[in-house]
DNA sequence: CATTACTCATTCATTTTTGAATGGATGCCT
DNA sequence: AGGCATCCATTCAAAAATGAATGAGTAATG
């Protein structure tokens, strides 16, 4: 039972694998195929000289010796990670790729335009925009730039707060006209349950208690889009409900709190010229408003 | 310019490289070509789109960005030799193989015997002594188990004094009668220069001040029988001196000073069982002496 | 119970990687 | 200056790794 080093490029196969717990998903995610993966693992394993999965029905577990490489092998990956960032942070020019996250609709309202003017004045970057509910790691480089309401805990992060977005209660015209307090027989369109607690929900439900909600959409351009097809009111971002064509926003006597939008990107990448042209473009653009 | 994530066994192949220098030496270590270390390393440099060596006449030198990669690629492999120790230090089994490194005296004359006997104990232990002048790195796992005269200062190897070796001054009997505190015309032969001062060395100067060098070696075992040859007086181990044919210990006021033998291993194998049942045979048979 | 959508293992033709051999350049020692 | 060793780049045949296709097993779904 000989522990041999392992080969180090199996290592990066080992730790898709664990991670999605099968061949298949594993090869897609490294862009190779199901029976590599399968091979390439027989070989690590008879390299440590271990099994390293559980192989049952329900997919591989990691076995004790799979635990122990993973931790480390982990380790490696966070120190070729930091590595590939530290290279591309180098990168003088002003080309390449730039990949940003953050909602939908702020991508396509408050994004596409700047992103439009940026193409102009540096047509070799090229820019990526993902929207997408999951949180993209700026620490694994899947995003470069990530724009989203919560700031950001982690050290190696540096964030800025970007724009203040007031939000409003938007309808479709000579729909409903509710009562602040009361707003029985209200149909509502608020956000997905899977996103807990949201504040223009609570405030929602506090000043409308007796409307009822008629739909649910984890996606703002969605609600608005609603809205406008008269399934209900909807608290939506001032700029959003501005931008969507068949709603107003209903004047109240007190508005939906509004919140704070924070871009982050990686200590690493901070001399990136790419992503500093972009961020003061992006905060040339968006703070004034 | 774009710095791809890099292969990680072309990392492997980079750290080769840096270290030996050139390509064929790294190919050596690896057990490759040097051709086949040629292409890894221009794919590598390729994939995160810098040079990593400046190519000179004399060798290769490390760019500012290869010396980024050299800082990360070492910590990957550090882990990875992490990896490798934790799981061999898992393996149950009284199998695999031992290495061992110390002077070349002491595996001749004193662990030779405890060798033998735990061949008969233990078959299917394969035990490899290495004598040799270089330190061998525990955390490299360059050797699993290390006796040296000095002690460990690295928090990860567990130490422990093995024997107290005295020594002797030796001589071809009827050669040279010297007498302490003169020594004139006495030949001596000692250790090589290149250990530095040698407490023996110290002690064959101060008692024999006038006596003059006539042959230096690193290797205990050359001075002993340089030593049977005529060639002069030697200060040695006692143990290497009484089994040496045609020399005899010359009784003096005042002895050599004596030395503590210590042995180390590294903490991630202190549960192989291989490396407990040697050195549990070890202390037996050496401490008691 | 059949269907569908997943798994993983095996096979085999293709692509990629490899190393021995060769040539040319450079430094070192006699 | 000649001889010798060592370095790297290139070539090309052999070896190794790869992926599409296939089969078989399993769980969820209608």
């Amino acid at each position: 039972m000989p522990a041999a080093p392992p080969e180090w490029s199996d290592l990066r196969v080992f730790l898709a694998i664990a991670r999605a717990r099968s061949l298949g998903g594993a090869g897609r995610r490294l862009g190779q195929s199901q029976p590599t993966m399968g091979r390439r693992l027989r070989a690590l394993e008879e390299a440590v000289g271990a099994k390293l999965f559980q192989r049952s029905s329900s997919g591989f577990s990691l076995t004790d010796e799979g635990e122990i490489m993973l931790r480390h092998a982990e380790v490696m990956e966070a120190e070729a990670l930091a590595l590939a960032r530290e290279l591309t942070g180098r990168d003088g020019s002003l080309e390449g790729v730039l990949r940003l996250t953050c909602s939908d609709w702020f991508g396509r309202i408050m994004l596409a335009p700047v992103i439009a003017e940026f193409q102009r004045l540096s047509p070799a970057v090229v820019v990526e925009l993902l929207t997408d509910a999951r949180i993209y790691s700026l620490a694994r480089r899947e995003a470069d730039l990530v724009i989203r309401i919560a700031s950001f805990d982690e050290p190696e992060v540096i964030a800025r707060r970007l724009v203040t977005i007031g939000y409003g209660l938007y309808a479709k015209p000579g729909c409903w006209l509710p009562v602040a307090g009361d707003g029985a027989g209200c149909p509502l369109v608020v956000m997905d349950t899977g996103f807990g607690a949201m504040p223009d929900v609570a405030w929602l439900t506090r000043t409308f208690p007796k409307a009822h909600i008629a739909a649910r959409s984890n996606n703002r351009d969605v609600q608005a889009q609603l809205c406008a097809l008269g399934v209900g009111l909807a608290v939506l971002p001032i700029p959003l409900g501005d931008a969507t064509a068949g709603i107003e926003k209903v004047e109240l006597v007190s508005d939906p709190p509004s919140r704070d939008n924070w871009l982050g990107f990686h200590r690493d990448l901070r001399q990136l010229p790419r992503l500093r042209a972009f961020v003061d473009l992006l905060v040339a653009r968006l703070s004034s408003r």
